[in-house]
RNA sequence: GGGCUCGUAGCUCAGGUGGUCAGAGCGCACGCCUGAUAAGCGUGAGGUCGGUGGUUCGAGUCCACCCGGGCCCA
């Protein structure tokens, strides 16, 4: 007889296949016709916030996978929080100013740009900005990411432009803003300002010179110094020597000559000199402030010690000017050398150059080459071929210039000291983070804040057309503001000087009434570190100050967690979080970054298209984000398998509880056998343990507990055991509800715990779920540990017993492989335990009870002359006693004795009877 | 070159204060089942804990140096 109908089966819709490419999208069309948003929202109205506020992504190009990383531990976060009770609003936000977006537009107008205005530029590179932002939103969204997409910040807002302004007004009035000269990249053919990002590299021809510098205090001693650059010796204040190397001094013909002895035979062939005596040796450190005569400009240059020295090339004694080199600026901050430029916009000498003035620098090399061989400073001269900064738009050679830049004083109202102070009170996870930021506000420059460009936010200076005077004005700054709030900074731009004068505004410095505006733009990391600013305190909805996490990649404790910091402290003397964490970046399958060269760059669209959202979120989540993380199809792959076994599990419980309504049949625990018992207590302690790992924002634990729970609790153990039970008691009996109890339990408990990381899946599973309250998932409360199934002596007891189970799974192995046996319930098992303890807690059971605990036929607790040594019990396992059941597949000594199923066991006949 | 950081089975991760700590899950191999079935169950193989020295009776676990990744600087 075909029994099959009369079991209870597992029955479910709930498919087996994800197919997620296809479900999610409709899944996001659910969440847009609910407006998840501003539904959730409004159903944590009052309750406690939780702020986690977004890093602003550039607005500039597709996602990659270290957006999708950040994002998605984002809405781990958020969503844990929310389901925790808090209202936690996620407010996304876009970098939108900045050169990398000017630098596109120019590039893709070519010729053109030169010929637009800036407001023409601007407007090309807003639309720009912006197609990006929506771009982005909807490549954010498709993982599944939470928040107010409709409404996020953009820094290129009127009112966000405005904020900005008012923090960098009040850094005017306490000081903190200066105005110095700084070398930066400029192209005298364009006659602009160049960044990093600009500069292409190409082999160029330079003149290589060794030139005698005299010292001060020891007439006809020479310190020799090098460079390619000549046109750079007017401007040179210093030499440069590193601290440890070994100098000498030697003697050539009647002078003395100083330079490093590793490069001392270097020069002597390049001077042709073949006699020389060296007369002593020292480190470069004993030179320090010692000085020399500069060779044709009447002025000194200090001997300084710099690490960055080689002996690569050149004589180990650097000739620095500080207006015409980064590394030579450094050095001159170190020393206070003055920083010297004595060359104009078009490259052509100024007044300072003395007799060069007039003359472009290009031409001038020559001829401070002729000079110094005609006055004898000249040792050497070649010409070298080496790689050379050039314009990207005219391909011309570039050169360092020192300019006039505004700059933002760190240390002026112990701005360091506070932020230092600030740095301590936060929590940074992981915690180095505190000594990596510490280490970099303790070595920080001032803050160089001007850039001279089109796209940004501009800084309302003016220049007295009068006396030349450049300054910040905070009255001034009021007016802007005002217009800025309304229009923009365009404004700045569009209106005539006039509209941002305070009443009879005079020059501070000479009275003149005739002013210019600077054009000048502010550094874009000033833009994204007022956000807690223009955001934060602008939002109804966000509010909270200091916020509770800021959550970015590490390269931030450079960028924004220390833009924000330093602006944050400068205004309220506060840092504007209270939790900093980071997380790594994204490698290949080897630990290499990702770079279109190395041909190993894999996009978010891959993954989503080959396997959808929630296994790139399920990679996320498996991955300790605390150090760099790894991805490759292998990796991801690997996740695939994970989420079938969530997945299964879940449908499982589906399948088994669809008759099971927790309101009318769920067993109070008191009544439940106590292998259910058990599995409440192994769900509440899943509860316990996952919810610490979210609170630690340790989500790879999430993933791991949740992945051991689905493998050996349930599926190898619990719902293997229980199989027997659910399919084929009687579907109202105790025995079933018991269990099924806990298999819903295990069901809601899971989805729910599983949210944060599977946003499309579990809201999938939330349809079947009987008790569904809201409309989405995400408003579900967390669960909670009922204590109450905590029991250290079951636990103990089920411990041991499971022991056993291991002994015998092997003990049934070994005869499978003889081919004694094949299912295990064609096995009776005779036991004979190790420990009285372990034959007690077994003999207090039924034998059939216990048989199903190992899924067996038969049991019998007894002696073992023969049979497998295990490590609590010998095993011996035997054929079971009678026929096969088949209702229940069990082998029983009684099958055949019942004359209306006589081919059903004595448990089954009864359930049948009562069908 | 400097600051910080990472390096435990093929993969993802566990391994308080040094002494069964060499583990889990996946994957893989082999087998069972066919009433979770493009599923389920079982067994098994796999690691000189990046390397080398040291401290110690004893070191993934402490120290030094080195190698290889990475972030940020220079």
């Amino acid at each position: 007889m075909d029994y099959k109908d009369t079991l209870n089966l597992p029955k479910t819709a709930f498919k087996m296949k994800a197919n997620l490419k296809n479900k999610e999208p409709e899944t996001l069309k659910k969440w847009e016709e609910m407006d998840l948003e501003h539904y959730v929202r409004k159903e944590r109205e009052n309750a406690p916030t939780y702020i986690l506020h977004d890093g602003p992504p550039y607005a500039n190009g597709h996602i990659h996978l270290g957006h999708a990383l950040n994002k998605v531990l984002k809405d781990i976060v958020i969503k844990y929080k929310t389901m925790q009770g808090y209202n936690a609003p996620y407010v996304p936000g876009w970098d939108t100013h900045g050169l990398p977006i000017e630098h596109k537009v120019t590039t893709d107008l070519g010729e053109k740009a030169k010929s637009m205005s800036k407001i023409e530029i601007r407007k090309l590179c807003e639309d720009y900005a912006l197609n990006y932002v929506n771009i982005q939103k909807e490549e954010f969204k498709r993982l599944g990411i939470r928040g107010d997409w409709e409404k996020p910040y953009v820094t290129l807002k009127p009112e966000y432009e405005a904020k900005v302004l008012g923090i960098l007004k009040k850094m005017v009035e306490d000081g903190n803003v200066f105005r110095n000269k700084k070398p930066i990249y400029w192209c005298p053919s364009c006659e602009t300002a160049l960044a990093e990002a600009e500069i292409e590299y190409h082999d160029h021809t330079s003149h290589s010179i060794y030139v005698k510098f005299e010292l001060l205090d020891e007439p006809n001693t020479y310190v020799v110094i090098w460079t390619t650059t000549p046109w750079t010796l007017p401007a040179n204040v210093a030499i440069a020597l590193h601290p440890d190397f070994d100098y000498v001094k030697v003697k050539v013909g009647n002078e003395n000559w100083i330079l490093a002895k590793g490069l001392l035979e270097n020069l002597l062939k390049i001077a042709g000199v073949e006699e020389y005596e060296i007369l002593e040796e020292f480190k470069g450190k004993d030179l320090e402030y010692k000085k020399a005569k500069h060779p044709f400009m009447d002025r000194e240059s200090l001997i300084v010690l710099a690490d960055y020295v080689t002996l690569e090339d050149g004589t180990g004694c650097v000739h620095t000017a500080p207006g015409h080199g980064a590394e030579d600026y450094q050095t001159g901050l170190k020393y206070n050398l003055p920083v010297l430029s004595p060359v104009n916009h078009e490259g052509v000498f100024t007044e300072e150059a003395g007799k060069y003035k007039g003359l472009h620098i290009w031409k001038a090399n020559k001829m401070i080459i002729e000079d110094l061989k005609e006055s004898g400073h000249l040792i050497a001269q070649a010409d070298i071929r080496h790689s050379y900064p050039h314009c990207w738009r005219c391909k011309n050679p570039v050169i360092f210039r020192a300019t006039e830049q505004w700059f933002i004083s760190v240390d002026e109202n112990n701005l360091r000291e506070k932020a230092l102070e600030e740095i301590k009170k936060v929590k940074w996870i992981p915690d180095w983070g505190e000594n990596r930021i510490t280490a970099m506000v303790q070595d920080r420059p001032d803050w160089c804040i001007s850039r001279q460009r089109a796209w940004g936010i501009p800084i309302p200076a003016l220049s007295c057309s009068d006396c030349g005077e450049t300054f910040i004005d905070p009255q001034v700054m009021d007016n802007v503001i005002k217009i800025v709030e309304k229009e923009g900074t365009n404004a700045w731009y569009e209106r005539p000087v006039e509209d941002f004068l305070p009443e009879g505004y005079k020059c501070p410095k000479c009275g003149g009434v005739h002013f210019k505006k600077e054009e000048d733009i502010l550094d874009v990391w000033i833009d994204s570190g007022s956000s807690w600013d223009a955001v934060v305190n602008v939002r109804d909805d966000l509010k909270k100050y200091p916020v509770d996490m800021y959550l970015e990649g590490t390269d931030q404790h450079r960028g924004w967690f220390q833009s924000s910091l330093f602006l944050s402290v400068a205004k309220n003397g506060i840092a504007p979080y209270e939790t900093v964490l980071t997380h790594g970046f994204i490698k290949d399958k080897d630990g290499k970054k990702m770079s279109k060269s190395l041909g190993n760059v894999i996009s978010p669209f891959d993954v989503i298209d080959k396997y959808g959202a929630d296994i790139l979120r399920l990679w996320v989540a498996s991955s300790d984000y605390r150090g760099d993380i790894r991805v490759s199809f292998d990796i991801l792959k690997q996740q695939t398998e994970v989420y079938r076994k969530y997945r299964n599990t879940i449908r499982f419980l589906l399948g088994n509880t669809s008759d099971f309504s927790p309101e009318t049949d769920a067993v109070p625990y008191e009544e439940m056998e106590e292998l259910d018992k058990w599995a409440m207590m192994k769900i509440h302690q899943l509860i316990e343990k996952v919810t610490d790992a979210y609170e630690k924002y340790e989500f790879f634990r999430v993933h791991h507990l949740i992945n051991n729970f689905c493998t050996v609790e349930m599926s190898s153990i619990y719902l293997d055991i229980i199989k027997d039970r659910v399919y084929t008691e009687l579907p109202k009996s105790r025995l079933r509800r018991s269990a099924q109890t806990v298999m819903y339990e295990a069901l809601v408990t899971l989805t729910k715990l599983m949210v944060p990381l599977l946003a499309f899946t579990t809201e999938e599973i939330y349809d079947y779920l009987p008790t569904k309250k809201y409309e989405t998932i995400q408003l579900e409360e967390w669960p909670k540990v009922n204590e109450k199934y905590f029991d250290n002596d079951l636990e103990e007891k089920w411990n041991k017993i499971f022991q056993l189970r291991e002994d015998i799974t092997k003990a049934l192995e070994e005869k499978r492989r003889e081919k004694f046996i094949g299912h295990p319930l064609d096995a009776k098992i005779i036991v004979e335990p190790k420990s009285e303890e372990l034959r007690e807690i077994l003999s207090a059971y039924d034998p059939y009870f216990v048989a199903d605990l190992f899924i067996t036929s038969q049991f019998e607790l007894g002696t073992v002359d023969e049979g497998y040594e295990g490590e609590y019990a010998k095993v011996k396992v035997v054929k079971a006693e009678g026929k096969k059941c088949e209702r229940c597949w069990k082998i029983h000594p009684e099958v055949g004795t019942n004359e209306k199923y006589p081919d059903a066991c004595p448990r089954c006949v009864n359930v049948l009877e009562q069908l």
